[in-house]
DNA sequence: TATGAATGAGATTTCATTCAT
DNA sequence: CATGAATGAAATCTCATTCAT
């Protein structure tokens, strides 16, 4: 899954981030809910760099004042948003990892999960979309890329242990597999959560194609193990 | 291919486009050139919203007030800028849609031509992964998704040949097919163009998948062709 | 001495100050002193604008609430802190005033404890610089001109003193000599305790002249004997 | 004299300063005029800090957009206004530089023409004094000493010809001798100035000395030919 | 009394756009 | 046509001060 994925432990929470300041963690849980979801609202919808944080304090009911004793920073605001994020993919992703199974019930359950996931905080994905983008990659590099190496080492044992198995065909790559498996998963997911791509997988795969999630998902699973079975 | 792809024939050339002032047709093609370019620059390292248009018209050599003469908003002046991106990508695609051969012999083309066009044009395909961003689909919206629908049409007509002639399963839905595939060549063109995607290439396939395109491409054609023969 | 001088009786006490609440003098004093050295080293660095009395509580280890119960305003903390160094001043003054000797002798003290005063509380002759600008006249006519006026009423008894014992020429003013005097005291105090009239010094009178004080209250000297002495 | 003083030649000119954009040199000398005056009430009144450039620009009658397009930051403008002081101070000077006359004569010119300037340009003034603040050391270590170095040096020479005239006793050291004879006019030139140092010329040298500076430059003159000529 | 979260006016700076020359 | 000076709304961020706990 695209920004995050099959982790075992969680590894991230709130509390141990470092971009907003202690203030932040002193006032009520449900403030600090009001303050995230404006944020995550104004960044979706205008960008990083059109969003303001006027707007976003007064649409979280606050002065702009608290705002600043809250987030050093426009920047640390918008990582504190990033961070939220991640926390609650993570826990959406937790039913994949701890779930039995092989590799494609377990593919299965997750692009599920994306679908899902993507359609609840598509908001959240839609920044997500941003922070590719050249122009955040300064933000882009304080993130770094945490959440995917640990998704990919998860790809990587998924695979090897299917492949054991006589799952996956020994003549394709782990890495390359995953890779592409990856980006098909990423692919759904932002899908169903930004306007753009919704538009592009109706061009494609119908206008239905994103009211029948599942059958979307029967579709990519049977192309998946197709592309993955070996032949007899 | 995402942003165009297989077409046919040329629909869209740069004079029938809505987006610049005539006066911009009467300058010398070369200076023409030269403020596209330097659009392209700013655009693709800031991003839209951080791009600043008087710095584009230094870059460039004119005069603000020029530039005002020719586009009539920083709008218009950035989907003049994806105008002429679509109208080189769609001379880079003349050559897969020209060329004889199967459909596997196509997407293995589709696939060279996506990684060659992203690392000569990656700054070009930076500004198209930020188009597909919540906060430029106004402007997505003006371009809409005509590229997408004639690349879509390719895909499914290919696709459809594929089936008649036997070389592609027939319980695959087409319409899904295509979106598929389209991901996963779009995904690799967006990983030789923008340093996010690039980085997490890396993190899933390895250091030398970005330096070897060619051993990608192999794989990802091994997939593809898993996915979607029929089998016995 | 610019600003104090020969004073004969301590005149001022913080405890007579009006500058703050009566709460500032019921906690302990070492208290006082922290948050005094705190305003001090914030003011001297920064300025009196630039400074920020949020910093100060920080530093001085109070919460900007007792600040606000202790001082009524910035400008009020700014005055505590003038009152403090003044007493600091007369007391290093006292040394001055108590001992024997002529105008002569007692100049030559002043000039070196002049000096000692300003190397060692350089940050609060910084302040004393800083409130002669005009920027900071409503606050200076708070504390107005009194040290000045002791210091001066003290210069004009020691000339007329030195007059009638021969010691100097009967042409020169006694009112305006003591303006001389003191400007030439007090340039020296300034130049041992700011970043710029130490430069100025040293452009002027040689590097050497700031790290040998002794040699240049010694040249001082000399051209002040010189200047009133009377001639034969 | 404190800040500038005897120079040769006009080394310093509005053209060759690099704190303002060629925009600023392309508009009527009148403008530039209003913007600097304007710019100058504002800093001697209020202080660096203090001072709004949105107050400037207003009171200058220009857009704010128009201030950044002649002055790349506050910093910048103000190192302007610095700048056309030296120059001010600069011709003031050339009279007393390119006059006949010994060390006393000269001397004697120079307060006359430090007395006149400080009061036809007594906010100039005001903020060379807080240009000597430590919260603005940055700004002071941009202009540096010129000034004052060219001035030291004149300083040097014309005391070495008076000593080697007779007219100055050999035992003052030359350098030392300089510091002393700036600091007694630069004060002089304060005192005439800022409002805070012609109270205390006041304290010191009673209330008409300020109303009748040809008698405290008479006296000033008195001290130093006293304090300078060999006694027999 | 002590605390420190909250406030919001105001400061600096940017930039798309207009229009007189 | 070309130029680039002028504009001013709006954005980010600071800080003295208040007041509920």
């Amino acid at each position: 899954m695209s920004k995050a994925a099959i982790t075992t432990d969680s590894v991230y929470s709130m509390n141990e981030n470092e971009y907003h300041k202690t203030t932040f963690t002193r006032i009520p849980p449900d403030k600090q809910q009001r303050i995230l979801d404006a944020a995550i609202q104004e960044f979706a919808g205008k960008g990083y760099n059109a969003a303001s944080i006027n707007v976003i304090a007064r649409n979280a009911g606050i002065s702009i004042g608290s705002m600043y004793s809250y987030f050093a920073s426009k920047e640390d605001l918008f990582m504190s948003v990033m961070d939220s994020g991640h926390n609650l993919l993570e826990q959406a992703l937790k039913e994949v990892v701890d779930m039995p199974g092989d590799l494609y019930e377990r593919m299965d359950k997750m692009i599920e999960v994306s679908q899902r996931y993507a359609m609840e905080n598509h908001q959240l994905n839609q920044i997500y979309i941003e922070i590719s983008t050249e122009g955040l990659s300064h933000l882009a590099r304080r993130i770094s890329l945490k959440m995917e190496s640990m998704t990919a080492a998860i790809y990587h044992r998924l695979i090897d242990e299917a492949k054991a198995a006589g799952l996956v065909s020994m003549n394709l790559d782990t890495r390359a597999l995953s890779f592409f498996l990856d980006n098909l998963v990423m692919m759904v997911q932002f899908s169903y959560a930004s306007d753009y791509y919704r538009e592009r997988l109706k061009v494609y795969a119908g206008d239905n194609s994103y009211n029948d999630p599942a059958s979307l998902r029967t579709e990519l699973m049977k192309f998946i193990r197709n592309g993955l079975l070996p032949r007899a």
